[in-house]
DNA sequence: GGATGTGAAAGTGTTCACAGCC
DNA sequence: GGCTGTGAACACTTTCACATCC
């Protein structure tokens, strides 16, 4: 089996989607699976799923296939989710909000612990169950309570000073939703969330798969063609 | 020069990165921009931003580099993006909300023309400049508008059902935000986007490069700074 | 001189196919 | 019989390195 291999990252990013997959079938109370049955549910395919699965050890019965609750649980070990990671977000606009409010974490092992604004009309706001803080009061809180993942819902314009920010203050894995190119040092896992991009890729095989639509609607204005800066929260 | 090659799906999806990297640039007034330069703000390597483009045309000049606006103008065209495209978005709690009442989409090529919901409470809501309608009559509005992308915002238990529904009404384009795995058929584009899953991959890294976190604070790469506060809140 | 565009090489990731085990 | 775990084959992606052109 494949220990001191180093584990591909795309291998990694897989198993987010395995521990959903195998908690929803733990959730249905299905049993057992074999690697065929899990890939047609997830929509990848069982040689994939039992090589993933082979970097970390062996989880499976020959014959029989894997039993959905141990599987589950080996893998949520794997990618340390055995315990509720807290997070900080900065930024408390619509999209800040929305994520310090989001009810989706805890079940899957994260909780926003604070969020952070530099507006004087937002400290001071109830977000959520929380309320909002001066981002000055960032880095002590940050130590304070060893946070290690950090949230940018922040405007492009001010996304790399938060990131230095957060950096600075021991955050450990960034995740940007502003929709413009970071930099954080060596060591530092950064991803962003750009769901617009998402789209824009998908338009390409709209556009290039003959399906010449009639057209709804043209850029509207001057200002629609050279547009694609600096969006607001 | 590449025509009638294939291009790869992965070139595809960083086009919308140089999109958004080149915008920012023309903001700033940049003219013009050689590919190391373009890699270093983005995070890619030189060879990789000229080998993409290669699959689509020649848009440098030797021993010059990029004109910005010239080759924003070209890969925006390449991605179908000189129209605003409409979009459906199903699902009308606070993420869906959330969605439909973005102000990020107008500016790079898509706007949200119509919220759906099956709960009664909701439908007649305004949300944004919108107001929710009936799910029942997203078939007739997507056909009239010839929308050809659908947003699911729906718990899980009910993405599948919305996605049939969307594509029976000719959604071409899925984006799925609920955390579950979806099946379209064959030439139906589908994308996910999860956060936590990003999360959950992220803290695959934190535990196992040998931070083994105490509950509080760590040196971060400087000093210790600081003593250590009370956890606040 | 300086930077592109691109075949070829190197590196990664996925699929195959089957020995081995239940 | 059925299904895992895995080396080997294959496919895909990135990087190299250089001929080419401004």
């Amino acid at each position: 089996m494949g220990r001191d291999v180093e584990v591909p990252e795309t291998v990694v990013r897989r198993l987010p989607i395995y521990v959903r997959a195998l908690a929803q079938l733990e959730a249905e109370g299905i049993k057992t699976i074999s690697s065929l049955e899990l890939g047609r549910f997830i929509g990848v395919t069982a040689a994939q799923i039992r090589k993933d699965l082979s970097y970390f050890g062996e989880f499976g019965k020959q014959g029989r296939g894997y039993e959905v609750s141990h599987l589950l649980r080996e893998v949520r070990r794997i990618l340390g989710l055995t315990r509720v990671w807290p997070m900080v977000v900065v930024g408390a606009g619509r999209l800040g909000q929305a994520i310090a409010s989001y009810d989706g974490f805890k079940p899957r092992g994260f909780e926003v612990v604070a969020v952070f604004d530099n507006d004087p009309a937002k400290i001071g706001q109830p977000v959520g169950h929380l309320v909002v803080r001066d981002v000055d009061e960032l880095p002590a809180i940050v130590r304070a309570l060893g946070v290690k993942i950090g949230i940018v819902a922040v405007p492009a314009a001010e996304a790399q000073k938060v990131a230095n920010l957060m950096v600075d203050a021991g955050i450990r894995a960034v995740l940007n939703y502003a929709p413009t190119a970071l930099h954080v040092p060596e060591g530092i896992r950064l991803e962003d969330v750009d769901p617009v991009a998402i789209l824009q890729s998908m338009t390409y095989y709209l556009v290039s798969s003959g399906d010449h639509d009639p057209v709804v609607a043209e850029p509207s204005g001057a200002a629609a063609a050279g547009g694609d800066s600096a969006p607001e929260l």
